[in-house]
DNA sequence: TTGATTTACGCAAACGATTGCGGTAAATTT
DNA sequence: AAATTTACCGCAATCGTTTGCGTAAATCAA
């Protein structure tokens, strides 16, 4: 079957097109009698409007890109659900494509965004993006980009992401509240400034306001060197009291080392993560974490990138709150 | 900035549109010398082709849709990771929009869809749609529908799914194989075919080659459920010894359960689900499951579409294999 | 030298919608 | 009855590409 355009409706009622087109949005040209007309027809011969040729004549879209490193996380497929809310309400659809945190992959996605003339773009920079080059070439088009998450230090782009200072320093205030004499704090990878960020606010916190608590400091890679460095520091003589895990990742190699070592939380050992509420829910009890919310960051930066469409001058960097979820394992 | 476009190209260089647009893909009917110099002038001004135009005038689009439950779930996004990766190796983008497990937002998303004229549609059902019409109407207009996981019973459409029967008898072959003499088995929503299928699948085959072994079957639809469920069945007199548990959800309850009454696993009972791997891998010992690969069902799905794209006739229904995965649970 | 081929390129018509600019008949005003 | 307004509608250009067909110049065969 054909697809029923302008032209096929136009033909059918010995109409013009352009009457036609301006029948069906409602134009106060048209008398009242050939508008019903013309939606009668549209409607039993199911017209739908080519999006390409709108976009064509009108240099619109109505398409956002997404690039994120891996949709199937447990952050990142938050945040696309929010934009994806807010997108249908506003009648844009998304284009979402992973950069599985490959330079080479980025270029081609933009690329791919150019070429289908999105409207705006949602970036979140592979880990070791540095050169910001090809996001210019967005923004020479006039496609606004909004980074989130992982985002670029110059203040001339816009960006939204956690407030990585505030989620350490809730999470340090806890610890200080619970009255932790020895700490183990487990941090990501220290080329990532989300993870120097964490760092530095927490250990200046604490070195500020709990002098006295021992605090030992660790960069893990992954779930398993979080595993392993839990128990290597475990071993040792001095025992520690509280364990504060950066990521989701950390927080799974940590508890997989006390389920094994049958350790009691929160008895024998406190716990405390920053995280989007999802893992810690899986543990009994569950644990207690500082919310960073990949949806609350979606919703943000929708509303950063209308601002943009609109010509509207936005703050340049947006950060959305944390808080404190308890659990019991504190 | 303005869009560099190919008839921009043709003014600079004195050459028709069609020379250049020819010369671009380069056509026997150019000269050696022309191709270069449009190529060199195409990279230095930055031309990308529109999209849109090309899809206009090809009426091709160069797009998939994508409709799932929720992205945000650990099996939908590993599918979507999946036919993500395999659409840009094929030169194709995503457009990716959720149902939510509603018949409207479905209706909606598919109609997104029409209007940009996908060239595919992967659709994951609502819990509960039954009128597929909207889908005939894809149909009609030449756009292939390839049907994942939660699909029509019907014969006449293109599908790819687990292998749900299989499944549920590796389950049950490596229960029996453990020497289990009461198991508690745990099922999703009633309504679904796929907890249907799998729990008449899982119970046939016990009672066939397993009839002494004492069997409970329960529904449940959530996480919390599925933990009251456990508990409530073990606080009776007759003790299980193993548990099986049709999905991560329900996996997550009964996990919460053992690890709040600090049961031993798998000394003190066993537990077997039914998985793509992740939740499993989040505890001590790891948990023995099937898998289920979101993943794998992407490629397959994507093998499918492909053929339909090529009006090869396809297979009906596919399905992908399953297999056990020895976590230390049984 | 002449007729037949090749080579290399341009013309112009689509694809489907939007929209500024008129145009004509009927209705209203003077 | 003439002039003006209003209500409705059509013409045609445009967005950026693709592509069938036509054609001048160059090359070749004889």
């Amino acid at each position: 079957m054909t697809n029923t355009t302008l032209k096929l409706l136009a033909q059918q009622l010995q109409l013009s097109i352009s009457t036609v087109s301006r029948a069906l949005k409602d134009h106060p040209d048209i008398s009242t009698a050939t508008k019903e007309k013309v939606h009668a027809l549209a409607n039993s011969l199911d017209y739908e409007p080519n999006a390409y040729a709108i976009q064509l004549r009108t240099q619109s879209s109505k398409i956002f890109g997404v690039i994120v490193p891996a949709i199937a996380n447990l952050f990142y497929d938050s945040f696309i659900a929010a934009i994806e809310e807010e997108s249908r309400k506003n009648g844009y659809a998304l284009m979402i494509l992973q950069s599985s945190n490959n330079t080479d992959n980025e270029l081609n996605n933009l690329k791919i965004f150019r070429q289908n003339r999105v409207s705006g773009v949602f970036a979140c920079l592979s880990a070791h993006t540095h050169n910001l080059e090809v996001y210019e070439k967005m923004s020479d088009r006039d496609i606004p980009v909004v980074f989130f998450d992982i985002v670029p230090k110059d203040n001339k782009y816009t960006k939204v992401r956690m407030a990585d200072e505030r989620c350490a320093i809730i999470a340090a205030e806890n610890i200080i509240q619970r009255g932790a004499k020895r700490v183990l704090a487990l941090f990501g990878d220290p080329g990532l400034s989300i993870s120097q960020k964490r760092k530095q606010a927490f250990q200046q916190f604490m070195e500020k306001y709990a002098p006295k608590t021992h605090c030992t400091y660790e960069y893990t890679y992954s779930s398993l060197e979080a595993e392993a460095a839990f128990k290597k520091h475990l071993s040792k003589t001095q025992k520690f009291d509280t364990v504060f895990a950066m990521t989701d990742e950390i927080l799974i190699g940590v508890m997989k080392a006390i389920q094994a070592l049958n350790i009691k939380v929160p008895k024998e050992i406190g716990v405390i993560s920053i995280s989007n509420g999802f893992i810690p829910s899986l543990y009994h009890p569950n644990i207690s974490y500082v919310e960073t919310s990949g949806y609350e960051l979606g919703k943000l930066a929708f509303v950063q990138m209308l601002a943009n469409l609109k010509g509207g001058k936005t703050l340049s960097e947006l950060t959305v709150d944390a808080r404190f979820i308890e659990g019991g394992s504190m």
